[in-house]
DNA sequence: GTCTATATGTAGATAGAC
DNA sequence: GTCTATCTACATATAGAC
């Protein structure tokens, strides 16, 4: 069944050069840029422009890096969602591996406590990443970055809370997940808002303790939705 | 002290004429124009040719009666905020006349369920206006928008529930009262993430049903990441 | 790969006739 | 109050020299 032909039959790779330092580090200060220029101004409100003069680039290398705005987009949202995807997974696995039966908290800690513990360093890509996530969900015209950079990992989440309660609809369970999701986003995309209600004493707490109340307010609150 | 002159001291009233039936409807189908496309594209989104096209209007008459984009945008908002707020006072007043001890879930229903019985109506206007808050939540140039539109109603609110916790932190109970709002924005803005994230059966769930669930899950959450 | 120059479209606002 | 016509600014994208 195989062709005889030799080399000929693999089609001449066409991969290209690889890209020189120069080049990555133009690529690599566009997708910065524009990450907290999308995240401050979203996707209508930052112009190419400004993220070009930003990243110290060339307007026309968006189009050439990148594919043009939309694509940069994507580019930026996917780069964040893999990189917390996988520590969440990760933070899955572990559990399953010390097969003891885990718990809601397990569960929703491995979820959460990834992103907490990003924004508790300070990291402002990642706050930033909360605002860019808000955005997806709340827009329809984003539903392929959300399938594709959301659903999969949110899916399995789903499905371990499901096991929790047996008889309790998926649905259910999504709509407390989503809930949940979204209170943990407003912890970056709102603190100004948080501050703003929360009177004169500014009460300097840690990140930490706003990480452990968010856990504990989302654990209870899925509990009391979910069980009968 | 008065002045002699008769009728001429007192400046000619800078009142103008009663706007024409005509006028008050075009003025108002700018702002219903405006309200749909606002909460579907964003500000940026939405340009006023849309708005104006969308309304049967001029693109000049969003100048001449609304003041421009911005202050549109704000009238917009304040709109639905004023009658919204007026109705969770109401309740709120209504809790206290019975003046037996209110509850948590009595606060918090006062709070949630005007707004939850809007979107179980199906009115996609209520719809539009949790994308519109949410919006202006997350984005720090509409700060002004939410300190006199949101702000006096959230603190009185979050006062109460914050009288049931003694000795509890203002800003503990502000940060929890978001994480409720968001909750609550999120049936709206995120229905169709919700919906995605449910699986293959659609399971018709009535609006008073996750009504019901999510009052449950804020009361429970709160509670949870307040008392000691 | 980078950069200049430009093509082409659309943005928000308003002057002035009606 | 409405509507036409137009102003000025800025948007994204790309062709072609380097």
């Amino acid at each position: 069944m195989r062709k005889t032909s030799p080399a000929s039959a693999i089609p001449p790779a066409p991969r290209r050069r690889a890209p020189s330092r120069r080049a990555i580090a133009t690529s690599l200060s566009i997708l910065d840029a524009a990450e907290e220029l999308f995240a401050e101004r979203g996707y209508d409100g930052a112009s190419v422009r400004d993220i070009a003069a930003a990243a110290g680039a060339q307007i026309a290398s968006i189009s050439f890096h990148h594919g043009g705005k939309a694509a940069l987009f994507e580019k930026v949202v996917e780069r964040r969602a893999d990189e917390l995807s996988k520590l969440r997974l990760d933070q899955l696995a572990q559990l399953h591996q010390a097969d003891g039966q885990q718990t809601l908290n397990d569960i929703l800690s491995a979820f959460l406590r990834p992103y907490l513990e990003k924004i508790a360093a300070g990291d402002p890509h990642w706050i930033a990443y909360a605002r860019l996530v808000a955005m997806v969900s709340a827009d329809a015209r984003w539903r392929q970055i959300a399938e594709r950079c959301f659903d999969p990992t949110a899916n399995i989440f789903i499905d371990e809370i499901a096991a929790l309660f047996p008889g309790v609809e998926k649905s259910a369970v999504a709509m407390a997940f989503v809930f949940s999701v979204s209170a943990m986003l407003s912890l970056s995309t709102s603190q100004w808002r948080i501050e703003a209600l929360s009177g004169e004493a500014p009460a300097a707490a840690t990140m930490d303790a706003l990480s452990d109340a968010l856990v504990r307010y989302c654990e209870a609150g899925l509990r009391a939705a979910l069980e009968r």
